[in-house]
DNA sequence: GATGAATGTTAATTTTAATAGTCATTTAAA
DNA sequence: TTTAAATGACTATTAAAATTAACATTCATC
């Protein structure tokens, strides 16, 4: 990811850890389905340096390398509950009557009562 | 993610789908909280047009963006469970004895009985 | 132990992701 | 309806992501 991002160079503590559970949980799935890195690559359409990349859970790597890394081990379906609305109670109570489809500021006391 | 990778260019069906709604999801988390592009932008330390292309669900976008973005909204537990290899139920039946840390080609019979 | 496949490491090269800036369009609030 | 903010759609610039290639190391099998 081309010219150097503040997150990318120092990624949070959370963020980075996510990335390495996630990298090191994609290569236990690979390994129990018995593929070498090559294997995976050749079949995901990328060189094998860059699963080497995911596994290490390098956090500039393309977010389609994860993807379709998760697609080939059959993985992905595990996508579809991230940041899914139904499961965002915070959100939930945040929206209080109706989902903008642009943020606005709220101008500072228009709150009602 | 320079360098043309053939799963960056033609995504697979699945994989297009699944980051589609995983950028919807978060834009929509984004605006129950209120938070313009920019706001959610700044606060990750990336500009805005990153975030637009992350919610536009751009697969060549670093994965930093993306878990970033979770991160920021409070969404970043969700991925604990993804390729989690307890619900791996798949790799689970198909790693008989012991985990190898290195993939090697099974010989063809050396299996036990 | 010996061996060969798998993986790690480094270097050079190519292409583009992320940036900043500007203008057009959309949209929610007053 | 008006209006200012939010977002979309371009352009140009620049630094790094992904590639290939070659070599070093690790590790499971025999």
């Amino acid at each position: 990811m081309p010219r150097p991002t503040k997150i990318a160079e120092f990624p949070p503590a959370p963020v980075d850890e996510a990335l390495r559970l996630l990298g090191g949980n994609i290569r236990t799935a690979r390994l129990r389905r018995n593929m070498s890195q090559e294997m995976l690559a050749r079949r995901m359409g990328v060189s094998r340096f860059v699963v080497a990349d995911i596994e290490r859970g390098k956090p500039t790597t393309g977010v389609v390398g994860y993807m379709g890394a998760l697609w080939v081990l059959g993985l992905l379906p595990h996508m579809r509950n991230v940041a899914d609305p139904d499961l965002d109670e915070e959100g939930k109570s945040l929206e209080r009557v109706r989902r903008p489809r642009t943020a606005r500021p709220r101008s500072t006391l228009s709150d009602e009562f």
